[in-house]
DNA sequence: CCTTGTGAATCGTTTCACAGCC
DNA sequence: GGCTGTGAAACGATTCACAAGG
């Protein structure tokens, strides 16, 4: 298969989101203008998006929305679950061990661990902080696929190296700090200090904004 | 001024965050090749994006660091303070205003607001949590320029236009909503499904994996 | 007639390569 | 000699436009 561009697969995880409120509207069938509409993007691109990946529509019809949504998750790799592992216990790791959009698409919280001896038997929902130590032992029982990571940023690299030596093969890193994956493994960063300064950009250029 | 890519915005925060630990490790000159090693990018690319905004370096030298970093904030408009109303108090929310990164990087959390009466009046560190009836008022009086959404999705629109009305013109939206801004209003999303999507679509298709 | 699927054209970004300068 | 700054080339993504199919 070509290489798929990140931004296609961003605008798909868009598209099954709009699809699967459609669903629950009983719309039954959709052109790629409307799911265009809603993504904020264009009838063609939606086409070329799916594409890469088939032919999911009927000509003079439309997509399926049902059938569609099934393929996209299938496309997504969302037929499966995934199970995560958090990896800090502090205020951004705790929320994201309670957030239940996770488990609701399918990413099930294996394990949350802490270094901070306070934070180890604290109870999060249903889950309870594991030590640091435990985290090698537990990633060869559950084998989790994904670690998403909320440590401090000098202690993110460390972790990193021993959740991907232990076979992690997927990190969404919330620690400020870049950090580096043997390769075979997927790394996505979020950074708050980035998003706030993308921001202060379009606030200090008005005149070439991007939205 | 031509048009900037996000894209290159990004990496000047990014080359931002290394300078500053290039600056206290006191090294006092840098070329655009050692730069683009902590950044995993290439040295052309260094000297392209910073070239979209004057000339830094010098010939055969390379980039003072401190002048560099002196460069950069300007150009994202960090010279400044930008003040940050942070409206949701639940857990993503709580943990933003408490996040001390904002602050450090001069990013000033001026209200967190909720509408639930039992997170009204709660202190996060140093802030208190305000009723949401009060957001007109407060924005007309302290003038944030930035909005950080961290409510549920259902919400989210419609607090986005109460902001936006009220004079906010850059908003980071965490909500899992996809929502819309007036012209003129800067928008960002950090959407947790999509993030773990695409991580779900690189684990499931290795063969051609960004990263 | 309406809408998909797709090659071709366009547009934007990254990489190359080298002249210019320290 | 080494490194910047930058046009030109290469690459990649988006948009166009239309043939094909229901």
């Amino acid at each position: 298969m070509k290489h798929i561009a990140e931004s296609t697969v961003r605008r798909l995880s868009l598209y099954l989101r709009f699809l699967e409120e459609f669903e629950t509207q009983g719309q039954a069938t959709i052109s790629s203008g409307e799911l265009a509409l809603s993504g904020g993007t264009t009838s063609a691109q939606v086409r070329k998006d799916l594409s890469f990946f088939g032919s999911f529509g009927k000509r003079g019809l439309g997509y399926g929305v049902r059938d569609l949504i099934g393929s996209i998750r299938e496309i997504l790799g969302l037929h499966r679950s995934w199970s995560v592992v958090i990896i800090g216990a502090g205020k951004i790791g705790a929320a994201l061990a309670q957030y239940r959009g996770f488990t609701q698409r399918g990413f099930n919280v294996v394990g949350v661990y802490d270094k901070d001896p306070s934070r180890i038997g604290v109870t999060l929902d249903d889950i309870t902080v594991r030590a640091d130590a435990e985290l090698e032992r537990d990633i060869q029982r559950l084998k989790p696929q994904i670690a998403v990571l909320c440590v401090p940023g000098d202690a993110a690299q460390a972790l990193v190296d021993r959740v991907t030596k232990a076979g992690v093969k997927a990190v969404l890193n919330f620690a400020p700090a870049q950090i580096h994956v043997p390769k075979g493994v997927t790394l996505r960063a979020v950074n708050m200090a980035t998003e706030l300064e993308i921001l202060a950009f379009g606030l200090s250029h008005p005149e070439e904004r991007a939205s």
